[in-house]
DNA sequence: GGTTAGACTCAAAGCGCTTTCAAATTGATT
DNA sequence: AATCAATTTGAAAGCGCTTTGAGTCTAACC
């Protein structure tokens, strides 16, 4: 059996008020009696029972993430794993647990409806939100602090997010593309309806604009972000007669299949066609080399999980405080995808 | 605020005693107020708070996940994502929580014992052992019911666990190989002191032997499992003037890497190089073509986790049971990358 | 009509902690 | 020696649930 307050207290010859208020840090106990029941509660390894704690303060000392799994095919995207490593590191530092769910989308509602009543929880963390996302006033409502990871576009701005300045990013790998004298630039994105990937087309619109490029809808494609989508989408408009000469993706994993279909055609990419995308600094894609494989607009997802873990713990403590709103700017790492555009 | 139980009795004129039984399915209570408790609670959205409950029953109804990032790089294996899906779904299922710790690997001790201790969690799943894995002995000790996704080859074999047959799966993988003709075939691992890395390399050597291949400590390679790892030995291997002819490495992300590099030598993979991997079935990879891109030994890491959190679930709610212990086999599927060794 | 089994219901204790309110002790001050 | 404030400790209530042990009521039996 693990050891109880009581134990512990009668242990010490105290009464369990002195001993929890020894253990808590109170200031009305002697600094000897501390010591002492310090020393007991390392000795016979106490710990307080977390079910009895969160009871009796109110206070779940968890933080929710709750991840849907996209689509028939239940896809689980990979960044989520950085971003929990991240927020996690942040929340054992501060003593909080970390409390999963992982279910198919149409859940959501319920789920979030089922942590407030049942209390398990003293925040939440969404992901991935959509345009204008049904969470956030559901949240909302419920009061439960919670904090986006990402915007969501058409809601009103009034709820906590941190984010990655997408659009800019996107504008100035599409800059940096134009500059090199391209003009036939492919975007493979994510799916259109959520907030990131219209985002970025918005950026490399935008982009496209201020220089008099027209955009062309045929070199343009949008899908689940898979190795799969890259190499299909760059295969076929490779395959086409006026091809383009660069591509702007959204992630590391769409840019090995892009790579592929480039590959695959018998072209040599950071020659024939420059390739440009998203990083989320994802561990095992290790992008450590001096001069990286890939030109990539850069923001590690482990990072903003940390921001993320860090605001919302914040807002919590200080109820009240103004909603945190950050946004993280990519950064634009030249690697050995791009090129000037070749002569036509 | 949200209603509690006292509060949903005053509401129906019943006791706390009467409605908890009726809400937990008790035979004392008559079927007509049953489906009065019933109504009223959906009416009011109610939900046992979870704190209170587990106080009372002495359950926690959550398991935990404990990952630790390996190395000073703290690396997050993408395979957890899809591990915690598979469990994830399990456990809502059931009407379990899950939760995850995200630690270095030097707390992970320290983590299990506060687990214990703060009695937040039923039981536990412990990830990627090492050979002698010290924290099976711990959590015995502990007598926290637990569950290892893999092995640990080098403990006495009486705890529960799941693990994919990796010693069979990389011998088939290398005697297929060899009838290609493939003489100098490279295994490109992950550390060595993990323990499906051993059994791989178990098999890929026992293969050998059995055809009387004598293993060239040049062409072998174990480190972190990341792209650059299998770009770097592959590119090492293959400029060396008796370079192999065919890979064997251990994951998808792996096999990334190797493939760059064969592309980069000026070489064709599926002609003049042969390369099989293990693939995890990690979503965002896809295989879902007809002919997939890698020939690979394949097995789901996402129904390992569902397998095992069902076993770990059926460990607590049925003590005294034997432990579960489950092998899964890998599929050997053919893929285009790989072809007859070519004539020298 | 009295007894009894069976069907329902409830009051209260207890899970392990925090926290309020009260009490005891100490030392300094008058 | 009496008073008082400051310091230190403790008893008990309460957090929201389950569960034990004890009723109450109805219908059925002799």
């Amino acid at each position: 059996m693990t050891m109880n307050l009581k134990q512990l207290a009668e242990n010490l010859g105290l009464s369990q008020t002195t001993v929890s208020r020894a253990l808590n840090g109170y200031p009305e106990v002697s600094e000897s009696t501390r010591m002492r029941v310090m020393q007991a509660a390392e000795q016979f390894n106490y710990r307080p029972n977390t079910k009895a704690k969160g009871l009796a303060t109110g206070r779940a000392m968890a933080i929710g993430h709750v991840i849907a799994t996209s689509g028939q095919n239940e896809l689980v995207n990979p960044v989520f794993a950085d971003f929990l490593a991240g927020a996690g590191e942040t929340y054992s530092r501060n003593g909080y647990d970390l409390f999963l769910s992982i279910i198919a989308d149409e859940e959501e509602a319920r789920v979030y409806r089922d942590l407030k009543a049942k209390g398990t929880i003293d925040g939440i963390i969404i992901h991935a939100p959509r345009m204008n996302d049904l969470r956030i006033p559901l949240l909302q409502q419920l009061e439960m602090p919670f904090l986006v990871h990402g915007r969501s576009s058409r809601e009103a701005n009034n709820y906590a997010w941190v984010d990655v300045n997408n659009r800019q990013a996107f504008e100035r790998a599409t800059e940096f593309l134009l500059d090199l004298g391209h003009r036939d630039i492919a975007l493979v994105n994510g799916h259109e309806y959520m907030d990131f990937a219209q985002q970025r087309r918005t950026g490399y619109l935008n982009a496209l604009k201020s220089r008099g490029v027209s955009p062309n809808g045929d070199i343009m494609a949008s899908d689940e972000m898979t190795e799969a989508h890259g190499y299909n989408s760059a295969k076929r408009m490779l395959s086409d007669k006026n091809r383009p000469t660069a591509f702007l993706v959204s992630s590391m994993i769409i840019a090995f299949g892009v790579r592929r279909a480039i590959q695959e055609a018998g072209l040599t990419m950071g020659r024939d066609i420059s390739v440009v995308t998203h990083d989320d600094v994802l561990s095992y894609f290790g992008t450590k080399d001096d001069v990286p494989v890939f030109t990539a607009t850069r923001s590690s997802v482990k990072e903003a999980g940390r921001i993320s873990a860090e605001s919302l713990l914040d807002m919590i403590n200080t109820p009240g405080m103004e909603l945190p709103q950050r946004l993280l700017e990519a950064q634009l790492v030249i690697g050995r995808s791009t090129a000037p555009a070749p002569a036509s």
